[in-house]
DNA sequence: ACGAGGTTTTACAGGTCAGTATAGGAAGGA
DNA sequence: TCCTTCCTATACTGACCTGTAAAACCTCGT
């Protein structure tokens, strides 16, 4: 039973879902290494066996906690992005979203922050990150594309920079409005290059 | 002997100069909780009683750690900022200085992964993380008001998160040249405000 | 009625964690 | 000579770590 890759947040068990819930707030607020699976399993009001019944490793818990994150933080993006008809509004999508999203997650970028933790490229959790920050400047590049942008890679980069620095400066630097500046810059930015 | 903050990383006993340095190399490496102390005291050819002799506790030893970083780090950006006539030229003088950085420390900034581990604001490295963040912000709105920036702190606070994100790149996007990217949005950041 | 999947309970293995105890060796200045 | 500082060596404590063992209970669909 032990996983070398995320689960699928959607088909868990009643059990596993909470687990998850707890995990994911556990890992967030503490750091990954910090929080041991007894604490895991007691504050989810389950036993240690259900757990690894369920998720097998905690490595295979670790990597369905970012696994669910993203999927989450896609939907949150694409809804937006399906909602602008103009190409400069879906460039501004990932900003409006981050408004939402920092409200409930004042420690700067969940896959930073594991990332800082799990150096091992083996570990399934690696995968999680790497994809996720990828999707985000392929959805940067695709809508810089279809705004007409002369250089869409470079655009796409500059606009993943102020999105990741504004995520950042949530945790290092919270006496700034790090999702208006960052969003008004991106405003210029579109602006500049379109 | 516990310290309750950072020791003065100039003035160790040759021993602790080498247990620095090993701890630093394994602390960005691999994460702060996930390397022992014992490890960190065989590596550096010393037992584990100097360490506590010279350090007291990793709660220190890993405040120190940061506090090295940061007078190296600041150290040579300074170097810049002092070489450079221009307010202009000090502003983009923290992108200069990453070209150099980024090569040994191609794990994003040591700083917001340390942060990422170390919630408890009452760690005596959280100061250490912190301060160094309220340093570069307040030499880039120094640097801003030195050029006549209309709003010198609105140009710190841009020019911070494309560092920031930049930094954080280095990490998940490799296949970016983010110092590249990163400077010449710099570039054009202080040429659209002053 | 029966079986399967999900879960509980208690206990344990084997290892690593931060930090301490105790005792002594080596060098250098007063 | 004596004292202090730095360092070595070995062993230990008590807690915590991930992961497993074995047996039984509950619920639900068929």
């Amino acid at each position: 039973m032990n996983h070398r890759t995320a689960l699928d947040p959607e088909t868990l068990t009643p059990s596993a879902r909470r687990i998850l819930i707890t995990a994911a707030a556990l890992f967030y607020d503490n750091g990954i290494a910090a929080v041991g699976v007894d604490r895991i399993a007691a504050d989810s009001g389950v036993t240690k066996r259900t757990l690894y019944n369920r998720f097998g490793s905690k490595e295979t818990l670790v990597a369905t906690y970012l696994l669910e994150r993203d999927r989450r933080w896609r939907a949150l993006v694409e809804r937006r992005v399906h909602r602008s008809a103009r190409a400069t509004e879906r460039l501004l999508a990932p900003f409006e979203a981050l408004g939402e999203w920092t409200v409930q997650h004042p420690r700067g970028c969940a896959f930073v922050n594991a990332l800082a933790e799990l150096p091992d490229p083996a570990h399934p959790a690696h995968r999680v990150i790497i994809e996720e920050k990828q999707w985000l400047r392929a959805l940067f590049e695709q809508a810089a594309e279809e705004a007409g942008a002369e250089r869409p890679d470079l655009l796409a980069a500059r606009l993943y920079f102020v999105h990741e620095g504004a995520l950042t400066a949530q945790a290092t630097a919270p006496d700034l409005d790090a999702v208006e500046i960052a969003t008004d810059l991106a405003h210029l930015l579109v602006r500049t290059a379109v």
